[in-house]
DNA sequence: ACAGGATCCTGGGGGC
DNA sequence: TGCCCCCAGGATCCTG
């Protein structure tokens, strides 16, 4: 579900709540999540301080003294909140930590496809970042690099944009909506893109995401930020979920399709294969 | 190198 | 009400 803008949402909101608390209790269910969690972490961050939160990509970063770092996916359904101690327990929690101050860290992830591993100190930390092959982050993107690697590959854009090694924290809502607003169409070859192309897609992704980021992100099923509020910028979508209706620009209905391995939303007057 | 499919999970919605 | 099928903000592995 989260992409960047709804990862950088949870960051900013539990940030506050976070930064400068101990951690008092921690408490971890029994399923599973994506990557397994160590019982001996628990002890490693009872008692530990906060000292800040940060966001890679679509990773939640929690560091914590001593040098420990405590990194978060939210997968497809994952939300992240800081939350009164009294409020009850929803299900597929599967891990809450109180703090010091009684309130809660809780973590909630129904299909499970998300984590949360422990990293003892800050070059294990960028070494997992180091071999996925994370790539930088979508603000401030250096031009050259991005039409380089659009030059360099047979690949569509719809699948550039998903690859994470090449910009972190672009997913399938973003993916689309950015396409549309740098109106090319999904399918496209990057090698065949010109440089002006590259350059408006570039741009079109810094702008749908900072637009996202100022709605809080999307929440269209299961997302909530970090305060447990939901998003708004589903209401802003162009074309992500929009198939048959009219395109906002020239009314032409959405169109549907699969790409690389994802449900791909465009309008296919405005989005040209040229 | 790249596309496509399967996999990990659970739940919601539509059709019958 | 039940059943079956398809769908879902992600990442990764495997095959062809």
């Amino acid at each position: 579900m989260p992409e960047l803008p709804e990862v950088e949402t949870v960051v900013r909101e539990i940030r506050a709540p976070l930064v400068g608390r101990r951690f008092a209790r921690v408490r971890a269910g029994k399923l599973a999540l994506r990557k397994p969690w160590q019982p001996a972490w628990a002890k490693i961050l009872t008692g530990s301080r906060v000292t800040a939160v940060t966001r890679r990509g679509k990773w939640i970063v929690i560091e914590i003294e001593r040098n420990r770092y405590l990194v978060v996916h939210l997968g497809m359904t994952g939300q992240f909140t800081v939350t009164h101690a009294d409020a009850p327990i929803a299900a597929h929690t599967h891990f809450v930590i109180g703090l010091d101050n009684g309130a809660e860290l809780r973590y909630r992830d129904v299909r499970r496809f998300g984590s949360l591993t422990l990293y003892a100190g800050r070059a294990e930390l960028d070494a997992s970042f180091e071999s996925a092959g994370l790539g930088p982050e979508p603000f401030g993107l250096d031009r050259k690099y991005w039409r380089d690697s659009l030059a360099r590959t047979a690949r569509s854009l719809k699948a550039v944009l998903l690859d994470q090694r090449v910009v972190a924290g672009v997913g399938n809502i973003y993916a689309d909506e950015s396409l549309f607003r740098a109106k090319l169409h999904p399918a496209l070859i990057g090698k065949t893109l010109t440089p002006a192309a590259s350059d408006r897609l570039r741009k079109a992704i810094e702008g749908v995401l900072t637009f996202a980021i100022e709605r809080r992100g999307s929440s269209i099923r299961d997302y909530i930020g970090g305060s447990g509020e939901r998003g708004s910028f589903q209401n802003e979508f162009k074309v992500y979920g929009q198939t048959g209706k009219p395109c906002p620009r020239c009314k032409t209905p959405i169109s549907r399709i699969r790409l690389a391995g994802r449900s791909t939303h465009f309008c296919p007057k405005c989005q040209r294969v040229e």
